[in-house]
RNA sequence: UGGGCUAUCGCCAAAUGGUAAGGCAACGGACUCUGACUCCGUCAUUUCAAGGUUCGAAUCCUUGUAGCCCAGCCA
């Protein structure tokens, strides 16, 4: 036991217990069922990924590499009236940037058309699918309810060859959208409703985004997803919950379709973050307010909004991994979100001091002419990102709120007669200050201990606060937007009355003239920042400028400094 | 008496009949050139409820309760 306290990796080892699915893999390893893993993320480029997809891609991916097996990447392509090529690059952009490498290994859905046909055909042959000319409303009435079992379909014993023929002419383009449909022959009269009779192709006269015009059928979901797991060889084929149900029907399709290698569906539940919203239309409604600024805005969570507002796919990887996995429905904490994530950033980012509202000081005993460069590391824990250098001269600015006439107890800052560090710099004492008209403070004034510099080894005696500071001349004038919460989180998302998404009026705060030490001159979109005693930063990669750089706070450092509310 | 699934701390989540891990959050305290970080401590006599089986139950049985999913020619 404790020979092995030291031994970090092997000790967290042993104490990670393995999620329920890593056990059944493990089982069906053991038992011989399958001697390989592979897994798949099958979106329908119907849309954007939000960090709800993180989980499934992730869970896949990892499962693979953990078992040294394959992950494949699949568009789930089977309805051509949702889905266009548009979503097929953002997907693909967002799956590479969180890290999941499919190599050579990306398919399409659509790809297999042909192989699909043939199965239905393979399956109204042996007499289990046929040809149904009901309509929409009557297969509804049909199908009986949750309580009522279904009824046969009148056309349910139709000859095979008919079926056949009848099947051919629907791929033909004999029929209309609607007029005939293809059903599996399973139980009208199941407990389970996915199994009386499931339309398993559907004809619908439209270009597909990747088929254009050769087809006007395609095969549902429920037909076509069993058979693309099979056909790539597929061992593991992970779901969310809603899919429990279909399991017994993609049993059925794998067995009667004859594949010799099933694969197997195993379902977990989603992940939810509590307070965000992800639902499509909710969100195209807050873009065509113009409550945000696009699918990308950093306050939303799709992955490039995520991206755009700093994140890091490690620490979303991080964050999936903290969740963990299982069945019962939850929610994750934001809070658990940002604490992966200024973990991730707080050894690997540089650390600069910037002024968001700033306020001038004035150090009334340092020479007016004389400027000191100051080499000071970029990260104080992490020596490898080396150093940068910052001048410190009489002028400074600093934050407004680093300054109060009249301080209340436990206040560490500067005011009237107290001194503080300057970080990286000098004592001062603050001495007095200047206000306008309207009694707003304009100018503080300090005086410096020349001996008190920092790295001078002086201990004569200490202080308790240190703030960060600017030199006037020579800062990058600078935007930065605070964000919080786009929901009002003492609501919760949705507004009970009318639908609508509860917002948090304070969610986008813009500080216009911020002041950020020199050092900062350079930095590209996507590059990140810790500014010191606030949190961390990111260029923003659409309006920012190499003449005005527009930061976004990707998440604020945490603090349990709270000003008491007079 | 439709079917399926789930229930363990504020949030996530282990425990696989042997005496309730861990993380996040929160709260104390130490340290500190970031009121951050780090460190140290506190945080479920009890697992939805009630019965039962057992030397022993979060785990097994019984009966309830609550939540989620299913009646697309969506995925």
């Amino acid at each position: 036991m404790k020979e092995n306290e030291s031994n970090k990796p092997a000790e967290e080892k042993e104490v990670i217990s393995r999620h329920f699915i890593e056990q059944e893999i493990d089982k069906d390893l053991k038992e011989g069922v399958y001697d390989h893993v592979c897994t798949r993320f099958p979106p329908e480029p119907n849309g954007y990924l939000h960090i709800g997809h993180a989980k499934s891609i992730i869970l896949n991916y990892s499962l693979a590499q953990e078992y040294g097996g394959t992950f494949h990447m699949r568009f789930d392509d089977t309805n051509p009236t949702k889905e266009k090529t548009e979503f097929v690059d953002s997907i693909l952009e967002d799956i590479k940037w969180l890290g999941a490498d499919w190599k050579d290994n990306l398919f399409f859905a659509s790809d297999y058309f042909d192989q699909m046909y043939e199965k239905a055909v393979l399956l109204i042959r042996k007499g289990k699918a046929y040809v149904s000319d009901l309509s929409a409303d009557e297969i509804r009435e049909y199908r009986g309810t949750l309580k009522e079992p279904g009824k046969n379909d009148p056309n349910r014993e139709r000859p095979i060859e008919e079926n056949l023929s009848l099947f051919q002419q629907m791929k033909d383009g004999v029929f209309a959208d609607g007029e005939k449909v293809l059903r599996a022959k399973i139980d009208m009269t199941s407990s389970n409703i996915n199994m009386r009779d499931p339309i398993i192709y559907r004809v619908a006269h439209m270009s597909h985004h990747n088929t254009g015009d050769k087809w006007c059928i395609y095969p549902m979901y429920d037909f076509a997803h069993p058979i693309e797991d099979a056909i790539e060889g597929i061992t593991h084929s992970i779901c969310t919950l809603e899919f429990e149900d279909h399991r017994p029907l993609y049993d059925w399709v794998v067995r009667e379709c004859e594949f010799e290698n099933p694969p197997r569906q195993i379902e977990f539940a989603k992940m939810y973050l509590t307070n965000v919203v992800t639902g499509k239309r909710y969100i195209k409604k807050l873009v065509e307010d113009g409550v945000v600024d696009g699918w990308d805005d950093p306050r939303l969570v799709s992955i490039a909004a995520l991206r755009r507002r700093g994140f890091t796919p490690a620490s979303i990887r991080r964050f999936v991994e903290l969740c963990g996995v299982s069945k019962a429905n939850s929610s994750a904490d934001y809070a658990m979100l940002e604490y992966c994530l200024r973990e991730d950033l707080k050894l690997s980012r540089p650390r600069m001091m910037a002024v968001l509202d700033p306020i001038k000081l004035v150090i009334d005993n340092y020479p007016e002419d004389q400027e000191e460069i100051l080499e000071v590391a970029d990260n104080l824990e992490n020596p490898e990102l080396g150093t940068h250098q910052v001048p410190f001269m009489k002028e400074l600015y600093i934050e407004r709120e680093d300054f109060m006439e009249e301080p209340p107890k436990k206040y560490y800052r500067l005011f009237p007669g107290n001194e503080v560090r300057l970080m990286h710099a000098y004592f001062v004492t603050c001495t007095g200050f200047e206000k306008d008209e309207n009694g707003n403070v304009t100018v503080v004034h300090a005086t410096y201990d020349p001996a008190t510099k920092a790295g001078s080894g002086f201990s004569e005696r200490k202080v308790k606060g240190t703030i960060h500071w600017v030199p006037v001349k020579g800062c990058v004038q600078a935007t930065a937007r605070l964000y919080e919460n786009l929901i009002d989180e003492e609501k919760g998302v949705y507004n009970e009355e009318d639908g609508s998404i509860n917002l948090n009026p304070d969610s986008l705060k813009v500080c216009e003239n911020c002041y950020i030490e020199p050092a900062i001159k350079g930095a590209k979109p996507f590059d990140s920042f810790q500014f010191v005693r606030n949190g961390f930063y990111c260029v923003d990669c659409k309006d920012s400028t190499d003449e005005k750089l527009v930061f976004n706070r990707i998440v604020s450092l945490k603090s349990s400094f709270k000003l008491p509310k007079n």
